[in-house]
RNA sequence: GGGCCCCUAGCUCAAUGGGCAGAGCAGGAGACUUUUAAUCUCUUGGUUGUGGGUUCGAGUCCCACGGGGCCUACCA
């Protein structure tokens, strides 16, 4: 394992340097032992590892290791139906930690990821063509992308997610449930499930309505008060019932599954149906014939056993009682003989600050999204510094400035290895990976918001940015020493700042206000023209701004100023900044100089 | 009906398997001819929603209550 994380920084507890096995001491015993040693900072990423190692091999495992070969199988799952947004990347990237962190022990781990492109296309989104409901119930794998440019509605959304985890230094195992269910790699369980459906309708049945309570007295008021409740129970009171069966076919004519079962064999495990939306009938053979999958509750617990699953994390509203993680992890060691898989349930990721809505087609923003404003570490940090449970918002307004600074700041603490904290232990998550080593960051750290606003009062020559940023004090060598963070402080400064917000340069000179200048004003603009060279240097040009009011009073460029000068200079920046911005205030006045260049100042400034 | 999260300084939030309650902004004082949110230094500010409990010790764990938010209700 080639670890780009900064070991503890106590020489003495670097560990030791041969043996795997007492490698993996870290666990248990009360951190910072010894005096004054600095204790290894936890996280949740570190509990979750543990608890993956621990399905994977008991509290054995946790202190002795793992035996040799055992891989350890960190999951996650995601269903292709729309853009998969900053709320799904949760479902990623809490793996991808768990993954990275149990490596960076030297444990054999894999990401392995289910596309559940066999789940059924629900609906027909905003923006697309509404003849694409001639689609609704047929798998996503096999639903047209009504944009063009990839092979299915399932592939045009797996693709951008897929270039965004690239960047974002996730490294995953891909697997097709169409593929998967199309070559029958699940047949064995498929027909297991089957013939044990009393068990799962039991354990569904479970959760269905509170009147499970042992007390018959009661259920009976119960039951009066939930009459909506009563219907369905009828039909499906029998064990053979085959309203609820766990499997469900596509139908061979049209393709959706909108089927009604009509006769099921477990001889010879002949499935008849009849598509309620073209009509035709037909059997399957479920052993022979790979047409169809299992409903979902059952699917997901069938492939934690599938695939020994050790860590699975999923949306809060799979945790709820009676949804698919609760019912999965009782149906899976009935069912299948498998533990369920440690889990965590993450909260929901929020939007703010967006006055305009993301490109791509949904709305709500995506990783691709983030990550035109967002250096990858960071977004990667927002994930990492959280708890799962916590929900946090994305925001992408005016708080990406102070996320920024923030993060910026708290790579100054990391420097200082007495610090590391759990702070400083999510930054390092977040800044590098094992396969991908560390994530692009700017050689060259400049404040991003000095870099926006520069952007602003530049419009967007990237090179100019980079003139006028390295005069500022931020030496660097060339346009790309600022970059990726420079790129996206134009973006987000062109995209996500309102323009009300935003520095107007004028585009012609203000000529009423010229031809009212007070005799104080003409003589202030007639000196800084006169002494306005061509080539503007930062220095000398923020010295003769600062100078005029002075010249004025004839002082020297260099002297002291008085209270006058002091109460001319507030009047001559307001004219200036009226003059070249149409505003009250703007950017630092010899900022803008440089950025507008002399001949733009001068035909603005001049009567 | 069930479940989860949250309530900490005026505001936005930290405090990540109990161990001296902390930042940023705002406010106050000072410095500064350099208005990128100017910057720098110093500083005020808390009975951690309420009431109990466990503990040597609780923002943190348990129970109840109040308030806010999210999810879910027999479908995949």
């Amino acid at each position: 394992m080639a670890t780009p994380v900064p070991g503890p920084p106590a020489h003495a507890s670097a560990g030791p340097p041969d043996a795997t096995a007492e490698h993996q001491e870290q666990f248990p015993m009360p951190r910072g032992g010894t005096a004054d040693q600095p204790s290894e900072p936890i996280d949740w990423v570190t509990r979750a590892a543990d608890d993956a190692i621990r399905h994977a091999g008991g509290q054995e495992a946790l202190v002795h290791g793992l035996p040799e070969g055992r891989v350890v199988t960190c999951a996650s799952g995601a269903s292709p139906s729309g853009p998969i947004h900053l709320g799904n990347l949760r479902e990623f990237l809490t793996p991808h930690f768990v993954a990275e962190e149990l490596r960076r022990r030297g444990v054999a781990v894999r990401h392995l990821h289910s596309w559940d492109d066999f789940d059924r296309f629900r609906k027909v989104p905003a923006g697309v063509d509404a003849s694409w409901a001639e689609h609704i119930g047929r798998p996503l794998s096999a639903v047209p992308d009504p944009w063009e440019c990839h092979g299915s509605w399932a592939e045009h959304f797996k693709a951008p997610l897929r270039e965004a985890l690239v960047e974002l230094g996730v490294e995953m195992v891909e697997v097709s449930q169409t593929e998967q269910y199309l070559a029958g790699a699940y047949t064995e369980q498929v027909l297991h499930a089957i013939t044990h459906r009393d068990v799962i309708e039991e354990v569904l049945g479970k959760f269905r309505t509170k009147k499970a309570e042992p007390a018959p007295g009661s259920e009976q008021e119960a039951a009066a008060l939930e009459d909506s409740v009563v219907e369905d129970d009828e039909p499906t009171a029998g064990a053979g019932s085959l309203a609820r069966f766990p499997y469900r076919p596509y139908c061979r004519t049209c393709g959706r599954d909108t089927v009604d079962i009509t006769a099921y064999d477990d001889e010879s495990t002949d499935l008849s149906y009849t598509c309620t939306s073209c009509g035709d009938s037909h059997t399957t053979n479920v052993a022979t014939q790979h047409e169809g999958k299992l409903v979902w509750k059952v699917d997901w617990p069938m492939r934690w056993a599938f695939e020994g699953v050790d860590f699975e994390p999923g949306g809060l509203d799979h945790s709820t009682p009676g949804s698919s993680y609760t019912v999965g992890k009782e149906l899976v060691p009935r069912l299948f003989d498998f533990r369920a898989p440690s889990y965590v349930a993450y909260a929901f990721v929020g939007f703010a600050g967006m006055q305009k809505m993301s490109s791509s087609a949904g709305g709500v923003p995506t990783a691709a999204d983030a990550l035109r404003i967002l250096e990858p570490p960071i977004l990667r940090w927002l994930y990492a510094r959280r708890q799962p449970k916590q929900a946090f918002d994305i925001d992408f307004g005016p708080e990406v400035v102070r996320l920024y600074d923030e993060w910026d700041s708290l790579a100054r603490k990391a420097a200082d290895p007495g610090k590391r904290d759990a702070q400083v232990l999510a930054r390092e998550r977040a800044v590098a990976t094992s396969s991908a080593g560390t994530l692009p960051s700017p050689k060259v750290v400049v404040p991003f918001r000095l870099l926006s606003s520069v952007a602003d009062v530049t419009a967007g020559s990237a090179e100019l940015i980079s003139r006028i940023v390295g005069d500022v004090g931020h030496a660097h060598d060339s346009v790309e020493d600022l970059e990726p963070r420079l790129g996206r402080a134009m973006t987000w400064m062109s995209e996500y700042v309102p323009a009300s917000e935003r520095t107007t340069v004028r585009e012609t000179k203000d000529a009423e206000r010229l031809a009212s200048l007070t005799e104080d004003e003409e003589l202030w603009l007639r000196q800084l023209l006169g002494r306005l060279p061509d080539r503007l240097e930062l220095e000398e040009t923020t010295a003769l701004i600062y100078g005029v009011p002075k010249l004025a009073r004839g002082m020297g460029l260099d002297d002291p100023p008085t209270d006058q000068v002091k109460a001319d200079q507030k009047a001559f920046f307001g004219l200036l900044y009226h003059l070249l911005v149409d505003a009250e205030r703007g950017p630092r006045l010899p900022t803008l100089f440089m950025a507008l260049g002399a001949e733009k100042v001068r035909s603005l400034l001049t009567p």
